[in-house]
DNA sequence: CGCGACCTGCAT
DNA sequence: ATGCAGGTCGCG
């Protein structure tokens, strides 16, 4: 579930449930997560108390009182779920945070691919601004991508250039745009960075008002513009939506309305 | 740059 | 059995 909307919900739910507390344990269930979490670094978190929890990008930060902070990122499939008491654990729970007052914050993660690490804080460096923050103007977009040749929804990837979008919100703004995403990033005008900037706003709001309703959910129809929706109809044109590879990676986009002329 | 690796589960 | 998946890193 994880781009930088899926992420901020997850984070919402970790904060409402771990800040002000003191930590009574912590288990880490999956070898692949007790590489960055080992069991001497588990335990060292025993006492103490969280004070935040922010996100940047799709990262998260567990701000302790200690002065360290947990991080996370859930890469392809993490997510927190909340145990309940006398729950077990499903069989995807990787990780289980206990927190004084009973709640149990688990990471639930299929593939076991997030990484979690405990350390001081370090100035993030090398990661742009925020999809969703008004520091994203054309301006700024066009000087991140000046010089890069890349395609346009690969640069959409780069969290150097603007943090928190991933594969599917890629495909969605570039729609929203109305922008070929086998463009060169360097080669978008004016008028199509002041529409690419707007459609990630767009798209990173829409995304998140939907998961305030459809808490929960993850299946749909008509959940996406063009993601996973190849041979079907463009919602804007009708035309077929169209799958190509880009960096070994999926893009979904309609010919029609994002045509290399617009 | 593209590609495999990291993991597991799901659809074909 | 094979191929694919919402992310990122490190390799050649």
């Amino acid at each position: 579930m994880p781009e930088l909307p899926e992420v901020e919900r997850a984070a919402g739910i970790a904060r409402a449930a771990v800040v002000g507390r003191t930590i009574t344990s912590v288990r880490v269930l999956h070898p692949a997560q007790r590489r960055g979490l080992p069991a001497r670094a588990a335990r060292s978190l025993i006492g103490d108390r969280v004070e935040a929890v922010v996100r940047r990008g799709k990262a998260q930060r567990f701000r302790l009182a200690s002065g360290r902070e947990l991080r996370v990122h859930f890469r392809m499939t993490g997510d927190w779920v909340l145990l309940g008491s006398g729950e077990v654990p499903p069989r995807a729970v990787r990780a289980i945070i206990a927190l004084d007052d009973g709640t149990r914050l688990a990471l639930h993660d299929p593939r076991a691919l997030s990484v979690i690490s405990l350390g001081m804080p370090e100035p993030d460096e090398g990661i742009g601004p925020e999809a969703t923050d008004p520091a994203l103007t054309p301006a700024r977009l066009s000087a991140a991508l000046a010089g890069r040749r890349i395609a346009i929804k690969q640069a959409l990837l780069d969290q150097a250039i603007v943090a928190g979008i991933g594969n599917i919100y890629a495909s969605e703004a570039l729609w929203r745009a109305r922008i070929d995403p086998r463009l060169p990033a360097n080669r978008l005008e004016a008028p199509q960075l002041r529409r690419l900037v707007s459609a990630i706003r767009a798209t990173m709001r829409i995304a998140m008002a939907r998961h305030a309703r459809y808490y929960g959910r993850d299946a749909g129809e008509g959940r996406f513009a063009v993601y996973d929706r190849e041979g079907q109809r463009c919602r804007r044109c009708g035309a077929n939506v169209r799958r190509i590879v880009q960096a070994g990676r999926s893009t979904y986009f309609c010919l029609r309305c994002q045509g290399a002329a617009c």
